[in-house]
Order: structure tokens, then sequence, then C-alpha cells
DNA sequence: GCGCTTACGGAAAGCGCTTACGGGAGGGAT
DNA sequence: ATCCCTCCCGTAAGCGCTTTCCGTAAGCGC
């Protein structure tokens, strides 16, 4: 049988209450029973049943973490850096994918009833759910997305500025002009403001937009994109991926039809995964800080739980450009293939 | 107020008793009431508390996954074939990192009193806990090791006959005799396992052990242990990186030094991570159905928690070899740069 | 009309914890 | 000796559910 607080109790001669005590630091106990009682919990392997913490606290000391999709590099290093800060602060953490928060996933409507916040980082094409919540002053932090007339706490990485210092960078020190350009699926958001980053760098520059082509934040659909831009005539000189995953693709799609990268064609990326350094030719790409990221959610999370006052929080995650060999560049002569990074300009 | 079973109760006007069967399907209820109270819940968007339901029924409807470390794709796949089920199956899943669960990591201790089963695919030094949770009848699926003298469910990728496969194709096929392997943490099952395989098919073949260095699954240490390696008079034909991660890695150095993969050098991984098939060149690894593994992994410990007497399963994972390019193998003349598959072999 | 079954819904106990509140024991000051 | 603190610890209520056990009303055959 699973040991509870009564047979905890029971073995040490003391009531519940003592036994709790023990557990709880509290300084109505005296140091000697304190001990005698952790002494035996731990020889029987006694953990106080989270259900009936929660029960009478009312809170779980746990959070939800939901997105769109579970895959990649980005989805791990956002975990790890959320995971090391929940444990850190004794709470644990509940993961979700789901393409959709809003439209018919009563996800969002089950999770106040068992955990103390949520992180958001999946698109919800009905606002509903996230109104209820809101109003009932769940702790909410969203991924990348301001809800118009709504204050909610939120993460903004400058995938605007970000896109934009890649893109210009690729018109000023490169001399492209035609630059096509992959995005991600529909209305989510951070594929939005890079492609708008995108956009006012060409439009900077006085060139025409470029073609552009969605994929699904994939290798593959970043495969399939740069195949229908290279049938284009003529084709683009540079092309710029939403993320590097999809880079990855464009870059084996452009191989294989005998275009060297990037001597016939640059391929540049957003993100700057792990491998992005380590890749053949080294990818150019936008640094964007993602287990930071998942810090500063979890962080902004326990935040509004310890003050549900805070007054809401709109922050910026900085990006920066990171030059590496795939936009045409040299490589820095150094031993670690780490290209040099410049910081992107805020808006000019 | 966050609504409870008892406001609800209160505005349809009938006990708590009758709101709990109007949730849980049950029979003493009439239908024009159940849905009277449904209808009232969902307008207050009333969930009953995972707290207290947990408490009642015993039950958390929780898995837990700890993991040695939370990085790269092997990490969000596993997690995606995970979550699927368990949302199936209305499941919640917690994930955790812990490099060493058994030391002096206090994590599994605390874990029964929070969820119905646990993954495990972290190591864990000293068994007593693992022990303790056996005994105690835990729901427990360990990853890719087994316990001396312990009957536990667990999974068993076939690691050591995809090794051998590999390595064989680099010896047989292309003739290769200097061989080095880099290979994961000591006391990692996975990576042990590929050392083992990769030795016997070294010493089936009458070639001498080749140099083998440690690294720790990420890029940086596959570059790191490939720059070791290539310092070796005589340097090595062919390297062997335990994960396809390090295998990046190791392209990136030897490009660096102006070594060619694979005419010069040839750089094969393990697992088959999505992007595997899209590097330059395309990866020759091991494909190792990782989503499927999460997917397994869940369904067992579920099957476990609804029959505790479920005799111990140790449950295979094929794996197969994947050719591409990186082994010198010439590409397959077709449009998408998958490699072509072949079965591995069982044991000779 | 009577007794029976059937269907629906209420009362209450109990899940394992936390936390006021109260009380006994001991010690110092008076 | 009395009074008053202070320090520990026990009693009991309550957190929000599920579920067993009854009670009541309606419907049936006779």
């Amino acid at each position: 049988m699973k040991p509870t607080i009564y047979s905890i109790a029971a073995q040490a001669g003391v009531s519940i209450a003592t036994v709790s005590r023990a557990f709880n630091r509290s300084t109505r106990i005296s140091e000697a029973t304190r001990e005698r009682i952790l002494q035996i919990a731990s020889e029987v392997g006694y953990q106080p049943s989270a259900s009936a913490r929660s029960l009478a606290l009312r809170t779980t000391e746990t959070l939800a973490l939901v997105f769109p999709q579970i895959s990649g590099p980005y989805f791990s290093e956002f975990i790890r850096g959320a995971e090391s800060v929940a444990r850190l602060h004794q709470f644990h953490l509940l993961v979700y994918s789901s393409p959709d928060a809003g439209e018919d996933d009563p996800l969002l409507n089950l999770l106040p009833a068992r955990t103390d916040g949520l992180i958001l980082g999946t698109r919800y094409s009905r606002l509903t759910y996230i109104h209820q919540l809101h109003q009932r002053r769940f702790p909410l932090v969203l991924l990348g997305r301001e809800l118009p007339g709504l204050e909610t706490h939120s993460l903004h990485p400058e995938n605007e500025s970000g896109a934009f210092a890649l893109t210009r960078h690729l018109i000023e020190v490169h001399g492209y002009e035609r630059i096509g350009f992959i995005s991600g699926p529909d209305d989510q958001p951070h594929s939005n403001e890079r492609v708008l980053g995108y956009r006012r760098a060409l439009g900077a520059a006085g060139l025409p937009e470029g073609i552009i082509v969605p994929g699904n934040f994939d290798e593959a659909s970043g495969y399939a994109a740069a195949q229908t831009m290279l049938d284009q005539q003529p084709r683009p000189r540079a092309i710029f991926a939403a993320n590097d995953q999809m880079a990855i693709g464009a870059i084996a799609a452009a191989n294989e039809r005998g275009l060297r990268v990037p001597e016939d064609l640059a391929v540049v990326g957003f993100d700057d995964i792990p491998s992005a350094r380590y890749l053949q030719p080294g990818l150019t790409t936008v640094n964007l800080d993602i287990f930071e990221q998942g810090v500063r959610a979890v962080e902004l999370l326990l935040a509004q739980i310890a003050a549900p006052d805070l007054p809401a929080q709109a922050i910026r995650i900085p990006t920066h450009l990171v030059v590496r060999r795939s936009c045409g560049c040299e490589p820095p002569s150094g031993s670690d293939p780490a290209g040099s990074a410049a910081t992107a300009g805020g808006q000019p």
C-alpha cells in the first residue's frame, strides 16, 4: 500500500499535522521530531500526494506549454530553457501540441483546472478561449503575438528587424536583387513578421518584391518550396527561408540541381539552431536565443503567479545577424566554424 | 471566483452528485438534466478540478518523461510521438531533464506522488530509486537499458545490430580499414551498444579496433572529437559517429581541414534525424524510428496502468541502414534526396 | 386500488493533505 | 506558589471531487 500521511504519523507516533509540518518548513515543530519523521518517511519512500496538496493549497505547481507542432531543434531548445527554470522553482512542465488551440480543441479549456499558468506558442483562430482565460486572470504568456485590445504578457522575438537586417545584408553587401522568401504557414505570427522585415528591406532598397512560397517550417517543405522557386525564370539569386530547417531543405534542392551554394544561389535562414554553424556551407542566419526565450517565458509566468496584478509586459527577445558562408561571405579564418556576429540594427 | 461543482449545482438547481454524474458518463441521470448542466458549465467555463478528481479517483492521468538532456531533433521526435498517444488517451505528459536520476536527484522519488507512470530515458547511477519504484509496482518503461535481475518493461532499439550493419557496410562495400568512432557519454546505454556493434563488425572482418573518442551527442562535441581523430597519424579513412548530430560536427571539422567528405573521409551517423537526408552530402546513417519509439513507450506504459500484472515486455525497435552519399556511395538518381534503405541484418 | 419495478436524484462519507485554533508542559519572573 | 510566556503538538474543518446507499415518484400489471 502506498504510504500516506496517516501511515507515517502512526509510525512516528505523532499526528498528521506534525507530519505535514515536518515536510513544510514550519516553525512550530522541534528539530528532533522533524528529523525523526523525515527519516521514517525516507525509509518507506513517502512523498506527499500532489493531488491532495494541490487541493488543499489551491495551487498545482504545474505549468503548461502548448506548441503548434513539436518538432525540430527549436522546440527542444525552448523546452530545455523552460524546464531549467521551472525546475529551479520546483514547478512541473506539461507539454502539448495543438495546431490550433481555438478551433475545436478543448485543450485550453481544461488547462486551468490542472495548471497554474500557460505558455501559448500556438495559434488560435477563435479568441474566445483566450478571452475567457484572460478575464478570469489566469496567468498567460503569449509567444510572438499581440492580441488586439487585450493586455496579455507576451514574448516578442525581434522577427521583423532581424529579417530586415538579414535581407539588407543580402542586398547591400552582396548586391543580390532577386531574393525569394520561403514563409511559414499562414497565420503564424513569427513567419508573418519575418515576411514584413523582408518586404521592408526590399522596399527600402527600391527593389520589387520577390517570390514568396509557403512552407511549414520543416526541411521537406523547404526543399519543395525551393524547387518551386528554382523553376522560375529567371530564378532567384538568393533564398531567404523563414527558419533554418527550411533553409537546409532549400540548400539540398539547389545542390541537387547542380547549383552551388552560395556561388550560384545564396540561402539564408532564421533561428540559428545549434547545427547551423556546422552545416556545409555554414548557414547565414539570424540568431534568436531560443533557450533564453524558454527561460524568459517561464520567468514571466512565475512572476504573474507570484503577483497576479503585475501589469502586462511585452518582453522583446533580441535577434542579431549571424554571417557565415551560405550568403556568399568568406568564412572568418578561425578554428571554430562559428560565424562572426553583428547585432542587427533596430528600426532604422 | 473560479466555478466549482457547488456553484454549478446551485445554478442548475441540483445536487453536486448530479453535476458529477453529468460530467462522468453515468447512467443515473436523465439526458435532459445532463444537457442543462453541461450548458451551464460551458457558459461559465467550468471544468472539474484535476486535483480533486485525482484525489478522489486515485489516478492522475499524467505520465512523466525523464530524459538525460533535452536537446536536438531526437528529443522532439520522441516527445511528438509520446504526446500524440497520450493525448489520444486523455493523458497528460510531464517532461524533465536529469543527467543522472539516481545520484542525488530526488526527482524520481517525487514522481509517483504526481504521476501514474514513468518513462525513463536517463541513466541512473544508483539503482535504489528504480528498485523502490519497481517493488512498489509503479508503472515504468526503461529506454534502452536492461536492469540486471529486474524485470521491467523496456524499449530496445537495435543499436548493436544497426551499428554492426553500418560498420560492415563501410568495410565490405567501401573497403575502409581505418574507422574511428565517436561515442556518447560513458554509461549511456545507446552509445555503449553502438560501440559493441562497431567492434563486432571490425572483429568479424579481422580488422584492428580503431580510435574511439567520446562526445556528448551534440554537434560541438562531434566537431571536437573529429579534430582529435584527424590529428592522428595515419588518420582514419572513415568516422562513425554515435548519432547524427555529432556526425554533422565531424563533417564540419573535416571540411575545415580541406578534407572532402566522402572522398577523403567518410562520415556516418546514427538515428536518421529528419535533416539527415537534406545535409550536404546526404548523411549515411541508421534509421531508428524515434517517433515510433515515443509512441510505443507511452502505449507500453498505458498498458501497464490498465493491467498492473502485465508481464514485463522488452520491445525491440528495429533499425535499418540508410545509405546516402556521406559514406562514399553514389546518390540514387531520383528527385527526392532520400537515400535508399536496406533493412539491417539481425545477428549474423 | 395495491404492490412491484424502474429511473432519477440527494445525502454523506471519504480521498490525503494544510492550517487555523486550542491546550498542555515547562520555565522564568514575581 | 502563582502567573504568564513560549514552545510543541493535537483536533478538526475544509479543499472539490466521486460514489455508495437511499428515497421518491412515476409507470406497470393485477
